[in-house]
DNA sequence: ACACAACCTAAAGCTACTATAGAGTCAATG
DNA sequence: CATTGACTCTATAGTAGCTTTAGGTTGTGT
């Protein structure tokens, strides 16, 4: 199959399965004398599995671990257990962030219930005087 | 003030600070002879207002809003108050999907309880398997 | 006089793509 | 057989919000 079929079976655009190539997620496929890249079964599960972790938010280099571990059969699952534990953890720190904020927002928000001149907004001077416990550091690669 | 110091009492690098005034968030400041920027309490406020949107993950085009409808009294402040229910909203979308995420990787996971061979782990069946309903599309500038 | 910290600019790097420009391939139609 | 149109190719730039690097200047202390 060439690009555009497997971009479609696969859920994505053929600038992205160019994209993971050029980032070595994706093995260079053969060619055709046209010079256009020519698909087998295997890149297609092996994209199939790369949207899929992409679709967990999973970052490249999760990926390319996670790839790299499935090729060898002799270290056991216990490392892959331990990429995906350490990202169910990545998720769950920042929901927590994203709760905490959203406390923070709501408390803000609720300085400023009616319409009525900027002076005297609430948000506004909750924002400039605000004192930040500072921005924790990101452990994880979602935003 | 020159740079250093005000990138310390706001929390921040010397590099954020030119890079907001790059940016427009910050106004160009005074110059000694040497060519050193200088600063004063006014750009140390807005500094602080800036970081304390950030610190609540407002992007850049949010922070910009808000700080041109400070300065327009004659507006009043509902606009302010729709930016700041729009960036809640985006806050707690981005937390529902992070929710989402949560359960399908509990749920993968759980297919791999103990240490075994790679053939066997549940979770690269099932990341390979997964029927990805398909990533919903990002409305909110929250990774 | 010289070292050293702090400052300066400009440009590249980061992540995971998306978008654009300009050119080539191929099957079908007139 | 020439042309149209869909598809493909490469290379490059843009996105957000910084961080990093390179290479040079200013100011202070000994």
């Amino acid at each position: 199959m060439k690009i555009g079929e497997l971009a479609q079976v696969a859920q994505c655009t053929v600038e992205t399965v160019r994209y993971y190539e050029k980032e070595g997620l994706l093995s260079e496929p053969a060619r055709t004398p046209g010079n256009f890249r020519v698909y087998g079964p295997e890149h297609l599960e092996r994209l199939r599995f790369i949207r899929n972790c992409r679709a967990l938010d999973m970052s490249h280099g999760e990926i390319h671990t996670l790839l790299n571990l499935a090729v060898q059969p002799a270290e056991g699952c216990g490392a892959i257990n331990a990429v995906f534990d350490q990202h169910i953890a990545h998720v769950e720190e920042r929901i927590q962030e994203l709760a905490q904020l959203k406390l923070q927002l709501n408390t803000l928000r609720q300085r400023c219930r009616t319409e009525q001149a900027v002076d005297a907004c609430g948000i506004l001077h909750g924002l400039a005087a605000m004192e930040n416990g500072q921005k924790s550091e990101r452990h994880t690669h979602l935003g």
